[in-house]
DNA sequence: GAGGTCACATTGTCCGGACATTGGCCGGAG
DNA sequence: CTCCGGCCAATGTCCGGACAATGTGACCTC
């Protein structure tokens, strides 16, 4: 019950929309669902106009602030563009997802590179002057130390040093060879808000090479990594360092208008 | 005229905001800087409630859907969080500007560094694969391609090498020695909407040394980006090489909700 | 005293309407 | 033929209200 159904651009391919006021989900996000499924599936043009809102409201038995709610987040997102006056068209260039806080772990098994992590260390360790300001905590104070080598396919990708505040979560090795740091932090009830990073390149030092299976001099990409939650608390403070010749970051973003 | 005071926190520092209706900058905008600059001057406490819509709407003097408006595009910036039940506080992390679509000059001229420029090339070219492939144009066509120099303090940071479609803009080799292409290009009438980007490492070849003032086999930051205007149409495809003793990427993510 | 239950506060969702602003189109004037 | 002005379509802004969903805290019961 509670179905109504339109369609946009009644020229060729009528895309159709329907919304199910029963159930929980809010209208706009269902809309916006069909909307950026349409897209992705190329039953709605790049390029092709949207038909104005006021109709669309009309034809889904919706209000139009509830159509502009979702046409909103789908400018947010960067799939389509309002031009006051004209429309609002669906961008046509390949947006990839834009830049997200993403772990290494889940953008490997994304890539179907099936991650593994080999935990080298998992201690406290007094936080020296560096983790002691990023983590906001008195330099000394004990924090929890984890370094990791991830790999795939049994070959070294990256090493990972990350040092948390102590008592956050309750951290298992089984855990961490399993799965990503910030999987365990989110399913642990913190919710991850922002991140400062810095990305940058590096020499090899004879240890590194050792350790990533690189030679000497090679060349490395490096990052820092400081996450907070959504209360400004600093979760997480990280120092990684990636083999260039087997990583690279890659990323959309959006112009904020 | 058309003036409303009102405050937040009556408790010790009384913020007061208010708002001009006879000014044509949109109301909601009006209040977002407001509370903005409220926040970055820490005259709103990090932490600290907001206090609920519906009052401060009405001691605004605007209505509910405004004020939301308002704290949903901070929230969108990463300076504001909600809570269901509970409401609306000042998020109290040391929040940089999220990652924009800046160009290198842009990012050295704020850090207060004065870039220079010297241009290497500027000719046109026929596209390689690569390159066709970016800018969606033909292999063979014509493509303009730049080659800088960026410096500071008279010591070269990058080598930026631009592919740009025919026939774009009117580029001028005076034009680029003074400022940023993205800066040339939103002049001209240009929307930069959102960009792909790859970063990675490697060493510097003997020539690449010799551009740069490094040592062959230095450590060098690589990126290549693509660029698409609010149409979709790329705008523009760069191979930039930096410097990994002079520069680094630093930005800020916000974790989409 | 401990536990659960209920009221309250606050944000989330949604509606229907009104007027302003902007960009393109078309017709008329020069 | 060109240029200018006005009309039209579409999004932008704003209002006032209504009900739902969700944490918090106090109250009540056991």
């Amino acid at each position: 019950m509670g179905k109504r159904d339109t369609e946009v651009t009644g020229a060729e391919s009528p895309v159709q929309f329907s919304v199910d006021r029963s159930s929980p989900v809010p209208l706009y996000f269902q809309l916006a669902q069909q909307l950026e499924s349409a897209i992705e599936n190329g039953r709605l043009a790049p390029g092709s106009l949207l038909g104005n809102e006021i109709e669309l409201a009309g034809r889904l038995g919706l209000s139009r602030p509830t159509v502009r709610q979702a046409i909103q987040s789908l400018v947010d997102k960067g799939l389509l563009v309002r031009r006051r006056g004209i429309g609002t068209q669906v961008v046509h260039s390949q947006v990839r997802r834009p830049l997200e806080l993403s772990s290494l772990y889940d953008d490997l098994e994304a890539a179907g590179q099936k991650p593994a992590t080999r935990v080298l260390r998992h201690t406290t360790t007094p936080a020296d002057a560096e983790v002691a300001a990023a983590l906001g905590v008195a330099e000394g104070a004990e924090v929890v130390l984890v370094e990791r080598l991830r790999l795939t396919h049994g070959e070294p990708v990256a090493h990972l040093r990350n040092h948390l505040p102590a008592g956050l979560l309750r951290l298992e090795t089984a855990d961490l060879e399993e799965t990503g740091l910030y999987r365990l932090m989110r399913s642990a009830g913190i919710t991850l808000h922002s991140a400062r990073q810095a990305v940058g390149a590096k020499s090899a030092t004879a240890e590194e090479g050792e350790r990533l299976g690189e030679a000497e001099g090679a060349p490395l990409l490096t990052m820092q990594r400081t996450t907070f939650d959504d209360t400004g608390r600093a979760v997480e403070f990280g120092t990684h360092v990636y083999r260039a010749s087997r990583y690279a970051f890659e990323f959309q973003l959006l112009v904020r208008p």
